[in-house]
Formats: C-alpha cells, structure tokens, sequence
DNA sequence: TCTTTTTTTGATACCGGTAACATATAAAAT
DNA sequence: ATTTTATATGTTACCGGTATCAAAAAAAGA
C-alpha cells in the first residue's frame, strides 16, 4: 500500500501538504495541488482510514441500534440496512449491530424501534445519535411521511369509487401511528366523510380474524386501508375465506411496500417506503452530526410512493 | 479513555508489559501479570481496537459481499447478518456491506450467494473469503445441511402417511439445490418409492400456477416437499384456490423458516434454518482465517430443525 | 563460584495519518 | 524601500497500540 509519505515523496513535498491536499484542498496552491494530485494518480493512492480515525480518536463505525424483537424483525430492515451500509461506506465508515441497550464503541448510533419510553435513556447517550421513526420530543429523526402516505391510498380509494373506507392500524401509542391514521382522518374528512378506524397488533393472522368476526359490517364496495402489509395479506386472506371479490367489492391498501407485497396474490396495491434511501439518509445524518460534534440536525420526512396494484380497482 | 500508558504507569511497568498481558499473557510473570491485570480493573481500561488495527494493518472491517439481487433479497438475510455483527463484534470487528464484485478495503470477506460462475472471480481475491452456501470447489464455506433436511422433511411426510409426496424444487444448477433434492431423493428410495419432482424459478406465483396447471395429477393424500417457503406458500394458496384440504388431503412442507412460514395461514411447517448461528459461525471463521492468514477452514454444515406446523396433518 | 543459557522486562521505532505551531514567501501598507 | 500582514508550506509531536531487539534477572551447567 502507497502512504501519504510515498506520495509526499513522489511530488516532493511534505506530508502535511498531501493531507491538506485531501481534507483542506482550498489551503494549497492550485499548481501544488495539481503535482500533488498528479502523485496521488500514478501511485493510485488511497488514504488509510484506520490511520485517521486513529489520530481524530474515533473508530469509524456507526452503531445501528435495533430495539424491537429480532423475531418481529421487518425483512424491510433488510432494505434500510443496505441504503445505511452504502451511506455509511462512501466515508469508509462500518457497521456494528446492537440489540439491547446496552451499547459502546462506535462514534455514533443510528436507533430504530425507539418508543416512548425510551427517552429516558436516550438522554443519557454520551454520543451522538439519529433515529429512524418520528418522535415528539425533538430528537433528530429520519422518516417516511406516514400521513402523506396514508394521505395518498384514502384518496386513491376515493378515487376508485370505493363507498366506505376503513382503516385498521397498528395498535401502539407511537407517533408513526398516529401519523398514518391522521392521514387517513384528514383526506375523508375532506370528503366530509366520517372515519371508521380499528386497530390490532402487527399480525396477518390477527388481521384476518378481525375482519372476519366484524364481516357483516362490511358491505361490498369498501377499501380497507392498513397500516401494513402484514396486516393487508390477513386481510385479503380474510375476504378471500369470506368469497368476497377483490378487486371489485372489496379493495385493500397496505403499507410498506417490501417483500410482502409481492408475496401476496392479489399482489397489493402499498404504500412503498424508500427505506434504501431514508437508510443513506440516515448515514449521511449520523456521519454529519458525528462531525460536527453533536449539533442538532432536525427532521426529514421521506415521501412515500404508492404503488397500485391488483388489490384495487382496475 | 484510559490508554495503555496509563495502565503501565498505574501498575509501574513498561507498555509492552501492559500489552502483553493482554495478548500473550504466558509471556509475563504470574505475579505481575496479576498487578496489571488489578489496574487494567481499576481503570476499567479496554484496549483501543483502532489503534491496534493500525499497527497490524489491519481494517478491523469484514466486508459482507452479497451477490444476489437486493429485491430478490430474502428476509432470512436479517438473521443471518445478526448472526455475523454478533460474531464479528466480539472481536471488535465490523461490517461493511458489498452488493456487487467490485470489493477491496476490510481485512476479508464472507460471500453470499455465490454461484458456480463465481470461481474465476473467488480465485482472484486477494484477500481471505469464506462462502455462505456449499460449493464443490474447495472453497470454505457453511451452510445449512441441505440435504439432511430434506430427509427430514421427507421422512416426516412419509411418517403422516401421506400417499403420495412430490418436490418442488428450485430451477438452478445449485449445490444447495441438487443436495435438497438428494435429501428428498435418498429417503423416497429407502422406501422403494419413485421420486417425483418439479422445478421453478424461487417464486410464489410460479409455484401457484404451477400446481393449478397440474392440478389434476395431484390425488388427494399428497404431500408437497418445497425447497422455500416462498414456494410453499404459492403451493398453499393454489392448494386453496382448488379447494383441497390442508392438511387432510394436501400436505405442504417448506425450507428456511423465516418470516414467511408465519405469514402464511395455515401456518406452515418448514425446514428451519438456523441462520443467526450460522452468521456466527461465518464471523467466527473467517476472523479465524484472517488470523491464520488465509490457512483453508474446510466446511461446515449446520443442522436444520424441522418445524411441526399446520400444513402438514395433525 | 563463574560462565552460559534461558526467561522476563524494558526502550525504541514504527503503523499512517493529523493538529498545532514555526518558518518562509508573497502581498499590502507605510 | 521598509515594515506589516497574509498566505503557503514545513517541522514536530502525538493518536494508542505492537514488533523487534537490547538489557537485566533468573536458572542451569561447569
């Protein structure tokens, strides 16, 4: 491997002057710096980051936090891994995996699955962090703009002609959740409308009893749009079991976009979630913030996209 | 953070004594080794992970290569890359994730989804590697006990008395996959019965078709041997569209056991891999093997469990 | 008892960068 | 032309470990 002193060297300079060329290029001459970039070339020098992470007294690797159980674990974590990893990569930073709270090491932590109650410990963090999922208290946070999206399937059920549209959520006091039915409220209430929401936990299966314990209150002609995908299949399973035509009588509206979707016959009509990108995002957030030592960075909201399908009318 | 110097100065003895005592503990007196080790206690001293990577030219990185398409990604990856950040943490090594052949930076890598055009490209990688999944080569790897499970899987079927049992296998020239189909092969042949098997590309709706396409060759009293769950949960609902009985008249029995198996209804009983400890094992090797410099690790399978679930009979 | 050999510990240089300060050179002000 | 100020480059020390070799101490042999 060539060194910053091969290269300083080769373009007869110092080394301060090669490490100036590549972290403060605007403090050196541009005719030196041409030299200097011209040794670089021929050497096909790369810096050692080990080296500089050395001297700033970092280590390089971004700690991502997973709270939630690794069971009920997403495959679309699969897809914010990625977009995380190759974020992260391009300034030659890793990863580490942290599933409890027990964490150390690392310049920074990327967390998801952080509740409520978490802030407490939070708080207590000694370095700098981001968090993938709205929260209410101020922390910096990456997410996709829930209410948008559920936004986009009440009114592209609307649009379908669907009579009576119903939401069945997630059943958890959490901010995501709430975003995703006031998106829902919003857009029927637009509509003077009136909402009609239930809402369980995270299951196909529990999904698919609901709907058929309630299926007399269901008249053909309605959307039901979920706060998932996983909710979404329990549901089409569910209208399926009942002989109830979807598309035609009954449509179905999930979110999420990953994996599932795809499993599912009919294939769902979903709310996509860029987790790829929101994951770069998110390592473009935490590697700024570690840079600048901790400063505040706020919140972005990623738009979501719907993707149609044949849950839906036509 | 407390450094080595600290610790020797604490102790009264040189760095390289503190050093040792932390790699080469044989090399120091008991007595003194007992002091140092009081001050590394005192201190709470652990050591710097970067700098000593720095002097051994070493990453402290591994890279994870996976070949395969992202969307194509399988959740089950999730586990398995839990598994390797576990491992790899350990040693205070971390991840950086590579999706295509272009690789360099890490002190090694683990691949995934390598397939048997591969071999050029392994053959030129100069730095140590180990595979997720068999190969015929050499190379090391680990893996799932394919085959084993397959008996498994067969044996179960021929124990729940169903009459008739096929494979549904998947359409690639792999060994992952000709060692499923020996698995379900060999214990057909045991008992004197003639193999029947199928093959499509690893997805839900071409299974479904599939089955519906060939539906009438299917007697009642079947059980199908799938080499996924995705496979199985297509076999499943095309099962239900024709309105077979699952489990009386129909068995179906899938391979991985990840997510999909209980997305399904009925819940599926499946070949389950044990991916979280396979990652282990991976991280672990290949820290062996960059340790070793390279020394061949030959190759291990893991046992699958076999998961008694509803789509199969009682 | 005095060498010789072995074992234990220490001093030094180095891994490959960077910050902080020192010096040389050029531009501006007097 | 001389002093002041700004800009560009170099020198040095350090980040926190480790390998290598030298020195000291202990054990073994003569």
């Amino acid at each position: 491997m060539t060194t910053l002193s091969d290269v300083a060297k080769k373009a007869n300079v110092s080394k301060m002057t090669v490490s100036r060329v590549i972290n403060h290029p605007q403090q050196v001459t541009p005719e030196l710096r041409k030299i200097v970039e011209k040794a670089m070339e021929q050497l096909n020098y790369h810096p050692n980051s080990v080296a500089s992470a050395l001297a700033h007294n970092r280590t390089n690797v971004v700690k991502l936090v997973i709270l939630e159980d690794i069971d009920t674990t997403e495959p679309y974590y699969m897809n914010l891994l990625f977009g995380i990893a190759k974020g992260l990569s391009k300034k030659h930073y890793a990863i580490q995996l942290a599933t409890d709270r027990n964490v150390g090491g690392g310049d920074g932590y990327i967390i998801t699955g952080g509740r409520a109650t978490d802030a407490e410990w939070l708080d207590q963090l000694d370095k700098p962090f981001v968090l993938f999922g709205e929260n209410r208290y101020g922390y910096d946070f990456i997410d996709t703009d829930n209410k948008l999206g559920e936004q986009l399937a009440t009114q592209y059920a609307l649009n379908k002609n669907y009579q009576s549209i119903i939401f069945i959520g997630i059943d958890e006091k959490e901010p995501f959740e709430y975003s995703r039915e006031a998106g829902y409220i919003n857009t029927l209430q637009k509509h003077n409308m009136i909402p009609k929401i239930f809402r369980i936990q995270n299951h196909s299966s529990l999904a698919e009893k609901l709907i058929i314990s309630n299926w007399k209150k269901f008249a053909p002609n309605t959307c039901f749009i979920c706060a998932s995908d996983r909710i979404a299949i329990g549901v089409v399973r569910a209208i399926q079991r009942k002989n109830g035509n979807i598309p035609r009588d009954f449509g179905v509206i999930g979110f999420d976009g990953v994996f599932l979707d795809q499993v599912s016959n009919p294939k769902l009509t979903t709310v996509k979630q860029n987790l790829f990108k929101l994951g770069e995002l998110l390592a473009a957030m935490i590697l700024q913030k570690i840079k600048q030592d901790g400063a505040q960075q706020g919140e972005v909201l990623i738009e979501p996209e719907l993707i149609k399908n044949e849950s839906t009318r036509n």
